[in-house]
DNA sequence: TCGTCAGTAGACCGACCGGTATATCGTCGC
DNA sequence: GCGACGATATACCGGTCGGTCTACTGACGA
């Protein structure tokens, strides 16, 4: 009970403070936000908080594990509809992030920001967390270059993340428009085709 | 005296106050910082903090722009050891942030960082600050293509934008080693050069 | 010599922080 | 009928937050 079980199915009022904790770590970031700030959205007290979560890391770190598995479904389902041996199904991550970041993602990486304010000591849980997401997706990207026959799929699968990692930056900062559009096309480039440019 | 000059030098005990809370801001993120923390590391009462900078967020920016400035001078010394027309200059920028990160930024770009704990109507002045700071960079990207005669020099600063921006959040999440390594080789390939591998 | 200014020392403010406590209630399943 | 459970309400904890205040010291310049 001081550690609730995190794979448990959430009861109403924990998911409840899920959303709300989510929408406002992702709007204002962590630190900004305060466990009576989140209760009161959820329409929850904070004993019901601390029951279900245990502590605000803990919730922490179930706001970037239920924000990260939303962004994989979405990425999946996109790569689901392209098939199956090709670059397109590189080039189609960056769509998938295009249409992910225009509906959900204003500010940026969750991932990224999270880290930004945390460091060792305090903390830990989510640099753990934030590590393992930014290393599935380089490794999807390096199998879907393996699974595409490209030449060197870590290397070049590094070379994208870079490129992916920077859009996702830029668009949280707000340099220019549209940059995972303008990502997909150097990736294009970096696998060795002519820019199909695939998006409008 | 509610709002000290920004442009004044900096008394000595400002300046131990700016430095203490450069340290710190970088090392553990904005919000992690107070004011008392700040000024005990600094050796100085809050009274004088308050004195000579006249609000958190004032030093917060304060803390922005030195750090800011510290690169660009790296930038631009490194830039003038570099032959003036060429597209070696443009790579160039690459090298000067790798030993940049190197030495100084094992936690990513401070404007980044600084902005994902930041949010409208709290930090308005954080997020102009920031914003500067990366449009004076993708300019002097443009800058740097059009002086080495490339194509769309505005297009092309947008891309190296994006493998820069990517590769400063990857020293800070660690994904991989030596991301600007590879972001200026990819860099070379799109300014439409055979990879010339300068850095080891 | 008299201000002015940088600085120290330290008390104080209200608000908020993450987290815990006790006690009560309704709805289930056994 | 009774306990387990989800949830409520409310009060409380020590500590820290950003920020202000009065009072004093020391140095430099007109």
């Amino acid at each position: 009970m001081v550690t609730p079980d995190p794979a448990a199915p959430l009861t109403p009022a924990a998911q409840r403070v899920l959303d709300a904790a989510s929408e406002l770590f992702y709007e204002r970031g962590i630190h900004a936000v305060g466990v009576d700030g989140i209760a009161e959205a959820a329409g929850v007290t904070k004993k019901t908080l601390y029951d279900r979560f245990g502590s605000k890391e803990a919730l922490v770190v179930a706001y970037l594990r239920a924000r990260d598995a939303r962004w994989r479904a979405h990425l999946l389902a996109t790569l689901d509809r392209v098939p199956s041996p090709g670059t397109a199904r590189v080039l189609a991550v960056f769509d998938a992030a295009e249409s992910w970041s225009t509906a959900n993602s204003p500010r940026g990486c969750s991932a990224i920001n999270a880290r930004a304010e945390s460091f060792p000591g305090d903390g830990d849980a989510v640099l753990a967390e934030v590590a393992a997401q930014k290393a599935w997706q380089v490794g999807l990207l390096a199998d879907l270059c393996r699974e595409a026959g490209v030449r060197e799929p870590e290397d070049t699968a590094r070379a994208l993340m870079l490129l992916y990692e920077g859009a996702i930056v830029t668009v949280g900062m707000g340099t220019f428009d549209r940059p995972f559009a303008r990502a997909r096309s150097v990736a294009a480039a970096v696998l060795g085709l002519d820019d199909p440019s695939p998006t409008a």
